[in-house]
DNA sequence: TCGATAGTTCGATATTTTTCGAATTTTGGC
DNA sequence: GCCAAAATTCGAAAAATATCGAACTATCGA
């Protein structure tokens, strides 16, 4: 299976950040995964078809706020909170606490 | 002149906050603004049509993130800071202090 | 090895954004 | 009233994203 790439913690940009939280199905992702911890991709579809999610998973991958683990067949997601932390402190606290979008 | 509609405080989206943010000109803009305080349009485009900067700043003005008087001729725009924060707490001193982006 | 399950990739289409010139609106000054 | 400056609106074309089914890959277990 390839490997999306990650940027290192330095590497991530603010804009694709921002883009990647701009669409509400991925920001729902972010959260769930800040409450689960991890988990997989079709843990957190919602009647979407797989490439759907997997292209949303993957946009969040390559803005560098989720991490992807093999688990057997499964792929477990997690937030990347340290690395985000480090780059853009604060930025994830506002997100997750920001209610009633 | 029309005036386009801006959002009060409790009604700003964090999609769309976001999506305005996700725009390096945009961001440019809202940076400038924070440290210049007021700016007219035609003070921050560079180079670029007018038509285009307007369009930047509708993006913005309707995601809540500024606010445009009157000033004779001309416009001046201004983050609205406590509006922002208010609603966001914390999001925009992490979007200002992020740098090298 | 065969199947089943979990995701990814591909390709085509649809939707949304962006871009830019031209026309229009608004305001102040002459 | 007219002109110039500042910005918005309109319309069309280009670019970026999203969507979804189908084909493909990887892993586990029977």
């Amino acid at each position: 299976m390839r490997h999306a790439r990650l940027p290192a913690s330095e590497e991530i940009a603010i804009v694709d950040v921002f883009h990647a939280l701009s669409d509400p199905f991925r920001l729902q992702i972010v959260r769930r995964l800040a409450v689960e911890g991890e988990a997989s991709c079709q843990a957190l579809e919602g009647d979407r078809p797989k490439s759907s999610v997997s292209h949303h998973f993957r946009v969040l991958r390559e803005a560098g706020l989720i991490r992807t683990r093999n688990e057997g067949a499964t792929r477990m997601n997690a937030l990347r909170r340290e690395d985000i932390e480090r780059r853009f402190p604060g930025l994830l606290s506002c997100v997750l606490s920001a209610r009633n979008d």
